[in-house]
DNA sequence: CGGGATCCGATTAGATACTG
DNA sequence: CAGTATCTAATCGGATCCCG
Protein backbone atom coordinates (compact mmCIF):
# COMPACT_ATOMS: atom_id res chain seq x y z
CA UNK A 1 0.00 0.00 0.00
CA UNK A 2 0.90 3.71 -0.17
CA UNK A 3 3.45 4.59 2.40
CA UNK A 4 2.25 8.27 2.30
CA UNK A 5 -1.34 7.15 3.78
CA UNK A 6 0.30 4.59 6.39
CA UNK A 7 2.34 7.52 7.64
CA UNK A 8 -0.66 9.66 7.91
CA UNK A 9 -2.82 7.41 9.41
CA UNK A 10 -0.32 6.22 12.01
CA UNK A 11 0.14 10.10 13.13
CA UNK A 12 -3.39 10.20 13.68
CA UNK A 13 -3.14 7.43 15.76
CA UNK A 14 -4.33 4.42 14.15
CA UNK A 15 -3.11 1.22 15.26
CA UNK A 16 -0.98 0.07 13.13
CA UNK A 17 -2.68 -3.53 12.05
CA UNK A 18 -6.03 -1.88 11.38
CA UNK A 19 -3.98 0.70 9.10
CA UNK A 20 -2.80 -2.67 6.90
CA UNK A 21 -6.56 -3.34 6.91
CA UNK A 22 -7.06 -0.12 5.55
CA UNK A 23 -4.73 -0.34 3.13
CA UNK A 24 -5.97 -3.82 1.66
CA UNK A 25 -9.33 -2.95 1.11
CA UNK A 26 -8.17 -0.06 -0.51
CA UNK A 27 -6.34 -2.27 -2.77
CA UNK A 28 -9.05 -4.90 -3.47
CA UNK A 29 -11.57 -1.99 -4.20
CA UNK A 30 -9.31 -0.34 -6.79
CA UNK A 31 -8.86 -4.14 -8.56
CA UNK A 32 -12.84 -4.46 -8.50
CA UNK A 33 -13.23 -0.92 -9.60
CA UNK A 34 -10.33 -1.28 -12.31
CA UNK A 35 -11.53 -1.42 -16.23
CA UNK A 36 -10.62 -5.38 -16.77
CA UNK A 37 -10.92 -7.18 -13.32
CA UNK A 38 -14.80 -7.56 -13.30
CA UNK A 39 -15.42 -8.43 -16.91
CA UNK A 40 -13.02 -11.33 -16.92
CA UNK A 41 -14.74 -12.65 -13.55
CA UNK A 42 -17.89 -12.73 -15.20
CA UNK A 43 -16.63 -14.74 -17.82
CA UNK A 44 -14.73 -17.08 -15.88
CA UNK A 45 -18.02 -17.02 -13.72
CA UNK A 46 -19.33 -19.22 -16.47
CA UNK A 47 -16.39 -21.70 -16.39
CA UNK A 48 -12.66 -22.61 -16.70
CA UNK A 49 -11.69 -20.60 -20.23
CA UNK A 50 -8.23 -19.99 -22.20
CA UNK A 51 -6.32 -16.76 -22.52
CA UNK A 52 -7.48 -16.51 -26.46
CA UNK A 53 -10.87 -17.26 -25.69
CA UNK A 54 -10.62 -14.75 -22.66
CA UNK A 55 -9.05 -12.07 -25.16
CA UNK A 56 -12.07 -12.49 -27.53
CA UNK A 57 -14.70 -12.39 -25.24
CA UNK A 58 -13.56 -9.62 -23.48
CA UNK A 59 -14.08 -7.15 -25.40
CA UNK A 60 -11.32 -4.27 -26.34
CA UNK A 61 -8.89 -5.85 -23.75
CA UNK A 62 -5.27 -5.65 -24.95
CA UNK A 63 -2.71 -8.66 -24.48
CA UNK A 64 -1.17 -7.00 -22.17
CA UNK A 65 -3.59 -5.49 -19.87
CA UNK A 66 -5.15 -9.33 -20.31
CA UNK A 67 -2.08 -11.49 -18.98
CA UNK A 68 -1.42 -8.32 -16.48
CA UNK A 69 -4.81 -9.14 -15.01
CA UNK A 70 -4.52 -12.59 -14.86
CA UNK A 71 -0.87 -12.76 -13.26
CA UNK A 72 -2.55 -9.95 -10.59
CA UNK A 73 -5.49 -12.06 -9.97
CA UNK A 74 -3.72 -15.31 -9.87
CA UNK A 75 -1.45 -13.50 -7.38
CA UNK A 76 -4.15 -12.74 -4.59
CA UNK A 77 -5.82 -16.57 -5.17
CA UNK A 78 -8.52 -15.80 -6.74
CA UNK A 79 -8.14 -17.81 -10.18
CA UNK A 80 -5.93 -20.53 -10.96
CA UNK A 81 -3.34 -20.89 -13.59
CA UNK A 82 -3.22 -24.29 -15.24
CA UNK A 83 -0.56 -25.00 -18.83
CA UNK A 84 -1.02 -28.29 -20.37
CA UNK A 85 1.81 -29.16 -21.44
CA UNK A 86 0.85 -29.46 -25.48
CA UNK A 87 1.80 -28.12 -28.62
CA UNK A 88 0.18 -25.73 -29.24
CA UNK A 89 0.33 -24.62 -25.46
CA UNK A 90 -2.37 -24.57 -23.59
CA UNK A 91 -3.32 -22.41 -20.77
CA UNK A 92 -6.52 -22.17 -18.70
CA UNK A 93 -7.68 -19.78 -16.07
CA UNK A 94 -10.40 -20.76 -13.41
CA UNK A 95 -12.20 -19.14 -10.83
CA UNK A 96 -10.87 -20.42 -7.23
CA UNK A 97 -13.51 -20.83 -4.27
CA UNK A 98 -12.32 -17.72 -3.36
CA UNK A 99 -12.61 -16.13 -6.83
CA UNK A 100 -15.74 -17.13 -6.73
CA UNK A 101 -16.81 -16.18 -3.64
CA UNK A 102 -16.05 -12.46 -4.77
CA UNK A 103 -17.73 -12.62 -7.72
CA UNK A 104 -20.63 -13.43 -5.67
CA UNK A 105 -20.30 -9.96 -3.33
CA UNK A 106 -19.93 -7.75 -6.32
CA UNK A 107 -22.49 -9.29 -7.82
CA UNK A 108 -24.51 -7.81 -4.92
CA UNK A 109 -23.04 -4.69 -5.59
CA UNK A 110 -23.45 -4.72 -9.24
CA UNK A 111 -27.08 -5.61 -8.20
CA UNK A 112 -27.38 -2.47 -6.69
CA UNK A 113 -25.77 -0.07 -9.41
CA UNK A 114 -28.49 -1.72 -11.77
CA UNK A 115 -31.42 -1.45 -9.53
CA UNK A 116 -30.45 2.32 -9.21
CA UNK A 117 -28.91 3.11 -12.61
CA UNK A 118 -32.18 5.40 -13.53
CA UNK A 119 -32.00 7.61 -10.69
CA UNK A 120 -28.49 8.35 -11.24
CA UNK A 121 -28.65 8.93 -14.68
CA UNK A 122 -31.68 11.13 -13.70
CA UNK A 123 -29.28 13.35 -11.25
CA UNK A 124 -26.78 13.60 -13.52
CA UNK A 125 -28.85 15.28 -16.06
CA UNK A 126 -30.41 17.35 -13.41
CA UNK A 127 -27.11 18.35 -12.42
CA UNK A 128 -26.00 18.81 -15.76
CA UNK A 129 -28.37 21.30 -16.52
CA UNK A 130 -27.93 24.00 -13.78
CA UNK A 131 -24.18 23.09 -14.65
CA UNK B 1 -18.40 6.29 -21.23
CA UNK B 2 -15.68 5.06 -23.45
CA UNK B 3 -16.56 5.42 -27.14
CA UNK B 4 -14.09 2.24 -27.93
CA UNK B 5 -16.02 0.46 -25.69
CA UNK B 6 -19.18 0.91 -26.90
CA UNK B 7 -18.27 0.67 -30.45
CA UNK B 8 -16.87 -2.62 -29.40
CA UNK B 9 -19.93 -4.57 -27.86
CA UNK B 10 -22.72 -3.00 -30.30
CA UNK B 11 -20.72 -4.77 -33.07
CA UNK B 12 -21.11 -7.61 -30.69
CA UNK B 13 -24.48 -7.49 -31.02
CA UNK B 14 -24.95 -6.75 -27.16
CA UNK B 15 -28.13 -4.72 -27.37
CA UNK B 16 -28.02 -0.76 -27.12
CA UNK B 17 -29.57 -0.31 -23.41
CA UNK B 18 -27.56 -3.10 -22.24
CA UNK B 19 -24.15 -1.45 -23.43
CA UNK B 20 -25.04 1.68 -21.86
CA UNK B 21 -25.84 -0.61 -18.60
CA UNK B 22 -22.44 -2.17 -18.75
CA UNK B 23 -20.88 1.23 -19.04
CA UNK B 24 -22.74 2.83 -16.03
CA UNK B 25 -22.05 -0.35 -13.87
CA UNK B 26 -18.17 0.06 -14.80
CA UNK B 27 -18.61 3.77 -14.37
CA UNK B 28 -19.65 2.95 -10.64
CA UNK B 29 -17.47 0.86 -10.17
CA UNK B 30 -14.40 2.81 -10.89
CA UNK B 31 -16.10 5.30 -8.47
CA UNK B 32 -16.29 3.04 -5.78
CA UNK B 33 -12.67 2.12 -6.50
CA UNK B 34 -11.26 5.60 -6.64
CA UNK B 35 -8.57 6.71 -3.88
CA UNK B 36 -10.96 8.20 -2.00
CA UNK B 37 -15.11 7.68 -2.63
CA UNK B 38 -15.31 5.00 0.12
CA UNK B 39 -13.20 6.57 2.72
CA UNK B 40 -15.43 10.21 2.44
CA UNK B 41 -18.78 8.33 2.34
CA UNK B 42 -17.41 6.79 5.33
CA UNK B 43 -16.98 9.63 6.90
CA UNK B 44 -20.73 11.48 5.84
CA UNK B 45 -22.42 7.47 7.01
CA UNK B 46 -21.78 9.38 10.20
CA UNK B 47 -23.36 12.20 9.39
CA UNK B 48 -23.57 16.21 7.88
CA UNK B 49 -20.14 17.33 7.86
CA UNK B 50 -18.47 20.52 6.80
CA UNK B 51 -15.58 20.92 3.94
CA UNK B 52 -12.77 21.78 6.37
CA UNK B 53 -13.77 18.68 8.52
CA UNK B 54 -13.82 16.49 6.05
CA UNK B 55 -10.35 17.54 4.50
CA UNK B 56 -8.90 16.99 8.18
CA UNK B 57 -10.49 13.69 8.64
CA UNK B 58 -9.83 12.06 5.90
CA UNK B 59 -5.97 11.41 5.98
CA UNK B 60 -3.88 12.62 2.95
CA UNK B 61 -6.44 14.08 0.59
CA UNK B 62 -5.42 17.34 -1.36
CA UNK B 63 -8.28 20.06 -1.53
CA UNK B 64 -8.27 19.80 -5.56
CA UNK B 65 -9.41 15.80 -5.22
CA UNK B 66 -12.02 16.75 -2.03
CA UNK B 67 -13.46 18.90 -4.05
CA UNK B 68 -13.32 16.88 -7.46
CA UNK B 69 -14.94 14.13 -5.63
CA UNK B 70 -17.21 15.53 -3.82
CA UNK B 71 -18.44 17.86 -6.72
CA UNK B 72 -18.77 13.57 -8.38
CA UNK B 73 -21.13 12.30 -5.69
CA UNK B 74 -23.45 15.87 -5.70
CA UNK B 75 -23.30 15.09 -9.54
CA UNK B 76 -24.64 11.50 -9.20
CA UNK B 77 -27.29 12.13 -6.33
CA UNK B 78 -25.14 10.17 -3.41
CA UNK B 79 -24.69 13.41 -1.81
CA UNK B 80 -26.15 17.06 -1.18
CA UNK B 81 -24.12 20.22 -0.95
CA UNK B 82 -25.62 23.32 1.44
CA UNK B 83 -23.92 26.26 1.23
CA UNK B 84 -25.30 28.86 4.11
CA UNK B 85 -24.94 32.20 3.49
CA UNK B 86 -22.65 33.41 5.79
CA UNK B 87 -19.95 34.97 6.54
CA UNK B 88 -16.99 33.22 7.24
CA UNK B 89 -18.96 30.77 4.57
CA UNK B 90 -19.95 27.26 5.44
CA UNK B 91 -21.16 24.27 3.32
CA UNK B 92 -22.14 21.23 4.56
CA UNK B 93 -22.09 17.48 2.89
CA UNK B 94 -24.65 14.89 3.62
CA UNK B 95 -25.45 11.68 2.62
CA UNK B 96 -28.96 11.15 0.65
CA UNK B 97 -30.74 8.54 1.01
CA UNK B 98 -29.89 6.58 -2.70
CA UNK B 99 -25.94 7.83 -1.20
CA UNK B 100 -26.47 5.78 2.29
CA UNK B 101 -27.94 3.02 0.60
CA UNK B 102 -24.69 2.63 -1.69
CA UNK B 103 -22.89 2.82 1.43
CA UNK B 104 -24.41 -0.07 2.81
CA UNK B 105 -23.82 -2.02 -0.42
CA UNK B 106 -20.56 -1.11 -0.46
CA UNK B 107 -20.09 -1.68 2.82
CA UNK B 108 -21.33 -5.74 2.40
CA UNK B 109 -17.99 -5.81 -0.19
CA UNK B 110 -15.71 -4.58 2.73
CA UNK B 111 -16.79 -6.65 5.00
CA UNK B 112 -16.27 -9.93 2.54
CA UNK B 113 -12.66 -7.58 1.93
CA UNK B 114 -11.92 -8.12 5.55
CA UNK B 115 -13.03 -11.60 6.24
CA UNK B 116 -10.83 -12.67 3.41
CA UNK B 117 -8.06 -10.38 3.54
CA UNK B 118 -5.65 -13.43 5.43
CA UNK B 119 -6.40 -15.35 2.54
CA UNK B 120 -5.54 -13.29 -0.02
CA UNK B 121 -1.98 -11.98 1.96
CA UNK B 122 -1.19 -15.32 2.29
CA UNK B 123 -1.80 -16.19 -1.24
CA UNK B 124 0.22 -13.00 -2.11
CA UNK B 125 3.28 -14.54 0.19
CA UNK B 126 3.00 -18.28 -1.55
CA UNK B 127 2.99 -16.27 -5.05
CA UNK B 128 5.75 -13.78 -4.10
CA UNK B 129 8.07 -17.29 -3.27
CA UNK B 130 8.18 -18.41 -6.47
CA UNK B 131 8.49 -15.12 -8.40
C1' DC C 1 -0.62 -20.21 -28.47
C1' DG C 2 0.47 -17.54 -24.60
C1' DG C 3 2.58 -14.36 -23.23
C1' DG C 4 7.05 -10.79 -21.87
C1' DA C 5 9.68 -6.33 -23.01
C1' DT C 6 9.72 -1.85 -24.54
C1' DC C 7 8.14 2.56 -26.08
C1' DC C 8 5.14 6.30 -25.75
C1' DG C 9 0.83 9.00 -25.49
C1' DA C 10 -3.01 9.88 -22.31
C1' DT C 11 -4.95 10.32 -17.96
C1' DT C 12 -4.44 11.16 -13.01
C1' DA C 13 -3.54 13.39 -8.98
C1' DG C 14 -0.33 16.07 -5.76
C1' DA C 15 1.82 20.69 -4.72
C1' DT C 16 1.40 25.31 -4.90
C1' DA C 17 -0.64 29.67 -5.47
C1' DC C 18 -4.53 32.39 -5.70
C1' DT C 19 -9.71 34.05 -4.97
C1' DG C 20 -14.90 35.31 -3.66
C1' DC D 1 -13.85 29.03 4.73
C1' DA D 2 -14.31 26.75 0.63
C1' DG D 3 -12.89 26.27 -3.03
C1' DT D 4 -10.42 27.16 -8.36
C1' DA D 5 -6.31 27.41 -11.59
C1' DT D 6 -2.07 25.96 -13.12
C1' DC D 7 1.93 23.20 -13.42
C1' DT D 8 4.13 18.96 -13.01
C1' DA D 9 5.39 13.96 -11.54
C1' DA D 10 3.80 9.66 -11.71
C1' DT D 11 0.96 6.06 -13.26
C1' DC D 12 -1.78 3.59 -16.73
C1' DG D 13 -2.67 1.44 -20.71
C1' DG D 14 -2.41 0.62 -25.79
C1' DA D 15 0.60 -0.59 -29.80
C1' DT D 16 4.24 -3.02 -31.38
C1' DC D 17 7.77 -6.39 -31.57
C1' DC D 18 9.69 -10.58 -30.03
C1' DC D 19 10.23 -15.24 -27.93
C1' DG D 20 9.55 -20.30 -26.02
Amino acid sequence: MDAVLRAELTAQGVAPDCVETIGLVRDVLARVGDKWTVLIITELASGPMRYTTLHEKVPGISQRMLSHTLRTLHRDGLITRTAFPEVPPRVEYELTALGRSLAQAVDHLVVWIRTHQSAIVDNRDTFDIGN
